[in-house]
DNA sequence: AAAACCATTAAACAATCGTTTGATTAAGGC
DNA sequence: GCCTTAATCAAACGATTGTTTAATGGTTTT
């Protein structure tokens, strides 16, 4: 033949056209708004390779879910175990999950936004994914607790939490984009992880509106240390 | 007539039958993943009246977010209002919205998970909404620094950061259902806000992992004051 | 060269989509 | 009692949905 790429790599092409075509697609216009044969214009391959190689176009949406899930489940293993203390692996583990949100924000929008949903093959697909997350939750930061017992905050509503904190600048990115109010500069990621883990280890710093004690002026809402 | 009720109040009743029946199965759906048919069948009315009384499909979406964003927008006005100190204020704002997107989870998991969705007219309705709730977080929470200008957080930031921490227990409440590991006994709302102030004020309070020092045991994760 | 395998294609499948139409019913104002 | 207005209904509109089929071209294996 004349091309140099064998028939095998035009394949994973394809492929890989289609997934990433379908990550673009979904993220934007949601799963259910978005047709097969959209995806299939957009992406320059026949209407059926998407069935032939996912199976379905659910098979398309669980293969993101997927993908995204599991990379996810890797940074929370390997930052927040180990002997460190938990402030020092709390840092780590967002700084890595911020930034792979980053990259994959649109995986991110697909996994967070098509949650609730109820289609009984997707959600315990997700809930498989979501049990080892509580888990790893619940072994590496919930209990680790003295015998003082103090407020234990359940896995199931921590993890949720943290993943919900991260997402948000993600989340809600393409809406905020329409908004743009004058006084709005954006934060760069660097910034905005530095911004959630001062959140998670002094509270919420703002500044006061000055009043007659100057000098408890720029401490964190809650008390000064 | 033999029937006490007037043909207005019978109206109504159907108005209302089909508005909340969309709101319970975009929740659980999707908006795009539910179709006419399935809401004017199950709230009993026929086809035609969706359209009749709504305009069109995304005329009901489109009133479930007016009525979610207005009260949202409403509670933000009066609770982030005053002279009060900014914590006590956020507090109160915390309170009261955890509460309200409890009472209206439903129209907060299709406000969110509908976001960011590539449809021009629902994208503008939302970001008129946004756009107010952007300036009162800026006009109340950011805007009154002291001239010290210590680290400014933008609005844009800061009010999808406040909503994703309070929707993050609604949001993943489905998903959390299904999994339910064994130690994890859950919050009821009151404990829950409880435990975003504190972090909003303290930072996150986890428990340490006991080490040499038992007084400082039960401190927040960053430092002990 | 024959056989097996894989990727690709056009065409058609039945089902469902959101919306519109025109007729029918009953209520309230005069 | 007549007229206007509003609510409800069955039926149909064309368009689009996800999936399947059978045939074809090219590559690799035997």
């Amino acid at each position: 033949m004349e091309n140099n790429n064998s028939k095998k790599q035009q394949t994973a092409k394809s492929r890989e056209r289609i997934y990433k075509t379908a990550v673009s697609l979904f993220a934007m216009q949601g799963f259910a708004a978005t047709g097969v044969r959209e995806i299939a214009n957009t992406a320059d391959v026949n209407l059926s390779m998407i069935n032939y190689f996912f199976g379905s176009k659910k098979g398309v949406l669980k293969t993101i879910l997927d993908n995204f899930f599991s990379g996810y489940l890797a940074i929370a293993r390997e930052k927040l175990a180990g002997d460190g203390d938990i402030h020092s692996r709390l840092e780590q583990f967002i700084t890595a999950s911020v930034n792979y949100f980053d990259e994959q924000k649109e995986s991110l929008i697909i996994t967070i936004s098509e949650l609730p949903h109820d289609d009984t093959d997707i959600v315990e697909h997700k809930a498989n994914w979501a049990r080892q997350m509580v888990e790893v939750v619940n072994r590496e930061l919930c209990q680790p607790q003295g015998e003082g017992n103090f407020q234990p905050i359940p896995p199931t509503c921590l993890a949720p939490t943290l993943t919900s904190l991260m997402a948000s600048r993600f989340l809600f990115g393409p809406l905020m984009e329409k908004v743009q109010t004058d006084s709005s500069k954006t934060l760069d990621t660097k910034t905005y992880i530095n911004v959630l883990v001062d959140m998670l280890n002094h509270g919420l710093t703002l500044p006061y509106k000055v009043k007659e004690k100057p000098n408890s002026l720029t401490k964190k809402v809650g008390k000064s240390c």
